[in-house]
DNA sequence: CGACCGATTGATATGGATCAAAATTAGTGG
DNA sequence: CCACTAATTTTGATCCATATCAATCGGTCG
């Protein structure tokens, strides 16, 4: 039991509350039972009544809206670890979806509310996790609002690269989802994710390796490309600039 | 003091919850003092030391962000009676300045802890406005990612309208934001707003009065152009095939 | 009245979307 | 193991919505 907790949280490059957030908040989910759910499979939909929380203990998950005819919003992809519908109220506002092969735990919206309730640790990790969520949802919107396709990539490989699951020896990185997942969570077409992983590999930035694997092959550059570079020139100006 | 606090949330139209949510917390800003801010002035900086909340007691604030050089991306506006900060863990991550004269009053972090820990009630609607920001932050990301010029303009004066504020008499809304702000909360430039709004008015959907009202003269066109009208047809089409 | 600031309008440029193949890769059945 | 088919990805050609650059307009304030 403990060993499987622990292993849901092997990568490492989390900071100190997440992992104090997902730790203690996953214990919760180590009395239900494992549902494997296979690649492409839902796990919730939109709209429905969100009566139960999740844990994705193995795979990875894309939650995503629909609007207007066919256009699709991947507003987020969950890692092992990562817990689904702590921000929700009463409906589900997303669908989950396996992006690859998942494990996963469930317990009751009530449930979860009453074990957190409880205890002041669980509160707190609970408190954070919401107000993570929220930081990360801000950071897409800039993204989405401001960056360029390239600035759109290289954050969304450099965050990817971050989480730096296991199978990373060296700096080889997994990318689970595909090419249309990628475009409909960075606001862009899969032709232009495409072209601009071709541009970032003919200058040496990355190396596809197959369809799911990258090759870091100059993590500086990829981060300053990202547009969230500390380069502490442009931000300290600005910020003497507007006092 | 009670007369105080219900002016702020004189504005109909809420969810039951944000009411409920605002209500009650903003109880713990009445003891303290009313500080008037002057329109432009910033209220707190991204980067500085979270210790304080915020709440907007008169006027309006936009909290926003600087990436790279000079592109601003105004994340939210908050209105009478909205908190600023409470999803916050350490530092503020954006910086919020008054849009127009503007009165707020502060609490201290911690002692906004200790308050929301001590009442059931509070820690409830606590809990609540965070999963608000999140589904507002998720929706902007919708907006951001597959809407048009069109539809996300008609998106912020229906939401706008749908905040109901005092001066509204009939269907004149007022806009205390100026086209730039609007622009960088839209991801759009200066320029689309107001050509967009020029459309709109051509088309019989609004007028503007000056440059801080809008006569809303159609709202169910305007709603059918925010592209999240609930036109059951494409929805519970799209719903169906996905199963 | 003139200078200034925000908003509008106009002309042009462009990044990424769209449409259309071609090239890879993955699956399937023999 | 290989041939065949389907799906995904890449590449190419063109288009278009919005950005950018530039000029004008309208209100405001000294």
């Amino acid at each position: 039991m403990l060993m499987q907790k622990n292993q849901a949280f092997e990568h490492a490059e989390m900071t100190n509350e997440t992992i104090y957030a997902g730790r203690s908040l996953s214990a919760l989910f180590l009395a239900s039972a494992m549902e494997p759910v296979s690649a492409g499979r839902a796990i919730c939909w939109e709209g429905d009544e969100a009566n139960h929380l999740f844990q994705v203990v193995e795979g990875v998950v894309r939650l995503y809206r629909i609007v207007g005819e066919g256009r699709r919003v991947i507003t987020a992809f969950c890692f092992a670890g990562d817990l689904i519908g702590a921000s929700l109220q009463s409906d589900f506002l997303f669908t989950a979806e396996a992006v690859t092969e998942c494990r996963i735990r469930r317990v009751s919206r009530k449930s979860f509310h009453d074990e957190v309730a409880r205890s002041d640790a669980l509160h707190t990790a609970y408190i954070s996790l919401l107000c993570q969520e929220t930081a990360a949802a801000h950071e897409q919107m800039v993204l989405l609002s401001k960056k360029n396709a390239e600035e759109r990539l290289c954050s969304f490989i450099a965050k990817l690269a971050s989480r730096r699951n296991p199978q990373a020896r060296q700096s080889l990185l997994r990318v689970p989802m595909n090419r249309q997942d990628i475009a409909d969570h960075l606001g862009l077409t899969i032709e232009t994710v495409s072209r601009t992983l071709t541009k970032l590999a003919s200058r040496n930035v990355v190396a596809p390796e197959g369809r799911h694997d990258l090759r870091i092959v100059n993590l500086a550059v990829l981060t300053q490309l990202s547009g969230d570079a500390d380069d502490f020139f442009e931000k300290s100006c600005h910020r003497v600039s507007l006092h």
